[in-house]
DNA sequence: CACTTCATATAACAGCGCTATAAGTGGTAG
DNA sequence: CTACCACTTATAGCGCTGTTATATGAAGTG
């Protein structure tokens, strides 16, 4: 019956509220399901755990150990920026991929339980940050930029969740991911940003003309045109 | 026995729960609690809300929606960047000051159930970045930029939120913020389309983006969409 | 063997969100 | 004044939750 029955109860127990914590689409795991798959009765649970919190909590470090041991595994390269760029992407990946457990990390956040992972995540985007600070690259010192990064990282993956997948546009990642880059880095010493002199006007006055035209209602075009012309415009105003 | 024996049944449940929540120190509010302060039987509840996230949805409605008449009643200033700085204050202001609400708001967000009143806080700073986006002084698309700079904001206020408060560090909050503003707004441009008349700006934004077009190839069109949208262009700066 | 220690099970408690059903209330029509 | 009707509130209870007091079994040690 139970996940299997070779294995100890405490990891059956791990075992099975992790696959119940993945599947839930949304509702709440009870403890009931999570023993009746595991098989196994509800003192055993408390006996291995000290509550119901508790073994979720066992659940998202180690869910979360993982993705942040496929983090660390990546050597620190060169170019700061572009591992930032990565650790950004993998916490965002790591929300959507595994919703429930994220919302458990993130969600139900409380100033006196914390758990010890986000630091450690912290701690990672601190560590490329102390580098690229050493090198002079740095407009803010990194502690401070470390968490103000993870903070914006955790703003933006909550805000992917809390949208229906078909409607996410991970956009929004990348546009606040490069904005907090761009706020704290020396872009001097980077060649990335610093492309885009002749075509920004022409991106700066996209964005203005769609911005006009949409709050002026503007005789000039057939409203099937304007849809068509605006949809260009979003499109240059999009690019970089 | 109640809140105030007076008033109707709806309104004295509306102020026990909203009562229960605000004190509350992280511990689950139940319909139980609620009713009996209310001095009513939980099928009064039931008959005025949904269910019990309706109530709580009401309650978190009126709270923000108070904070929102609050910087609603702001005038759009002359300086949009100021403006918006304002706004995230108060954003971040509201989530420390009523943490509990803010938590019921932000923290339990899921795909299916986001409060309506979070989008029209999105609005408020939309449309702030639509005023600047028109003058040219921004550097990527209005509606983009308001939900990256709430994505943020709602992330910096849910981490202040995580910390005890004797350890908060503001720092945080303004460091972030004023790192959106910098990514989002182009700080230089201010004299380079500084019509704010509504008809003549969208004439203006054309003839930029018209010459800009035209200097430089952009691979986002194709020629023959070129050069539509350049007659496109074309009448409305000749619209005049 | 006796004894302790650990691990698991039985059964139950108090609390939860919620509701089927019914009783009371006030206004309106006959 | 009575009869009805819509609206609002109450009684009582269902099925669920997280949790635990108590008891039973198994394993290792003297």
């Amino acid at each position: 019956m139970g996940s299997n029955d070779q294995l100890p109860p405490k990891t059956r127990l791990l075992q099975a509220a992790t696959e119940l914590l993945a599947n839930a689409g949304s509702e709440p795991v009870s403890t009931r399901q999570i023993t009746k798959l595991a098989g196994v009765t509800a003192p055993t649970l408390y006996h291995h755990f000290k509550d119901k919190e508790g073994l979720f909590d066992a659940v998202v470090t180690a869910g979360f150990e993982e993705y942040l041991a496929g983090e660390r595994a990546l050597d620190i390269g060169s170019n700061p920026i572009e591992d930032i760029r990565r650790l950004w992407d993998g916490h965002v990946q790591f929300g959507l991929d595994k919703t429930n457990l994220y919302l458990v990390m993130f969600g139900n956040i409380r100033p006196e339980s914390r758990p010890a992972i986000v630091a450690e995540a912290e701690q990672l985007v601190a560590d490329r940050l102390n580098r690229a600070a050493i090198a002079g690259e740095l407009k803010v010192p990194p502690r401070e930029a470390a968490r103000s990064i993870m903070a914006a990282n955790v703003g933006v993956t909550l805000m992917l969740i809390a949208e229906s997948a078909e409607r996410r546009n991970l956009e929004l990642s990348t546009m606040t991911r490069d904005s907090m880059i761009q706020a704290v880095f020396n872009e001097e010493a980077h060649a990335q940003f610093s492309e885009p002199t002749n075509q920004s006007s022409v991106v700066v006055a996209a964005i203005a003309l769609n911005a006009a035209l949409q709050s002026s209602s503007s005789s000039e075009l057939s409203s099937s045109e304007l849809e068509l012309f605006l949809e260009w415009l979003h499109r240059i105003s999009a690019s970089r």
